[in-house]
DNA sequence: TTGTTTATTTATCATTGATAATTTAGAGTC
DNA sequence: GACTCTAAATTATCAATGATAAATAAACAA
């Protein structure tokens, strides 16, 4: 009996805008897609969603606790658990292409992982979903840790780079850059392995 | 018979406050350290520097090119050509090693690197200075702009998780995160090391 | 009808990056 | 010394931003 969109008692119209979180973060990115992370203001944010910027504050309780959910959204949508019979090496080789070029078709993304402080969620689930498969691959909690840290690092700091106009220019002029990717991610993951089954 | 520092003609001076580019940036660096970049704003540099944020636009065209400066001048602290006789695996390691421990002196360093165009000067001569011994060592163009990216990334994504409080805490709470970092780096040297023999 | 809660608006602040207009003083010329 | 030129600072000011306070409107409960 409860309608689809559950919807809160008591709310007033004026603008029948209808925010909550969820909304908000979905035109967040799309406006950060279109205009990049500096238009990114409470201000525009809010014309976005045809209200005014005071109004924002009532459902998130600041700019920066919006880009920790702005990364959150678009984490848990690029991390997966291995498939069965998948190895460990070729789950991770795949989440960490998916990862890339999920952050790539998201603006700036590098930019705003790099101010947000990462949510519980991530420190509680997506971390999680990373170490598990490598434990059970038989690594020390220690090791998987690390390795999925570092996994987590390169992955970061390339987008980044490849997110900056000067860093990509320079790097494009050189190399293609998905190849040059591909190169890094591969390395790491045989030097994983390397140190995997030596201990 | 020049003067020890050279003083500009015609300066005035009022407040004898001597500003030029490495002196700002140097006060720049030390109010980061001091409050974290979030208190560095062209008025706080100013009174740091016993000046008014005005006089800072003579030297610097704008904040964002400050962030540039500042990360030009750490990075340029922490690269390195080998030593006669060293293999490119050491001499990697050391960089690495180094280059954390730099930026993490550095309070902040890894976002305000996110955040600043990479300047012409890393471009042409830190990342050469990452390339050559790679070429040097038998690898293509390709594939040593591939590896020295991937290092460059790894770290830069290591540092900005090791300086985001939540993130380092719960990081260390598992691990000793220099070591882990260490692990990640020589699996991802060594993993370069296998590319590189096996073509 | 009356009151309560939820969600918005209008009004307002302090801070920030940046620019314009003004001022000061050293250096060179006479 | 007086005069000018120029480098480098100052004061004054702006528009944009994150954020909060106070006022207000709609849905609901009694």
């Amino acid at each position: 009996m409860e309608p689809l969109q559950k919807r809160a008692v008591g709310r007033p119209r004026k603008q029948d805008a209808f925010l909550d979180p969820a909304v908000i973060v979905d035109a967040a990115w799309s406006l950060v897609e279109k205009d990049g992370v500096d238009a990114l203001t409470s201000r525009t944010l809010a014309a976005e969603l045809g209200v005014k910027s005071p109004a924002l504050y009532w459902h998130v309780p600041s700019m920066t606790a919006l880009h920790s959910l702005m990364v959150e959204r678009m984490l848990s949508e690029s991390v997966r658990n291995p498939a069965d019979g998948e190895s460990w090496q070729d789950w991770l080789l795949d989440v960490g292409r998916t990862q890339r070029r999920n952050f790539l078709s998201h603006r700036d993304s590098g930019r705003i992982i790099a101010i947000a402080p990462p949510s519980e969620i991530i420190r509680n689930q997506v971390m999680p979903m990373l170490v598990a498969p490598l434990v059970a691959a038989g690594a020390s909690a220690e090791d998987a840790v690390a390795a999925a840290g570092s996994f987590a690092s390169f992955i970061l700091g390339w987008v980044i780079y490849e997110q900056s106009a000067e860093a990509s220019s320079y790097i494009a002029s050189m190399v293609d850059t998905s190849t040059a990717f591909d190169y890094g991610l591969t390395a790491l993951i045989s030097g994983l392995n390397q140190r995997l089954v030596s201990n």
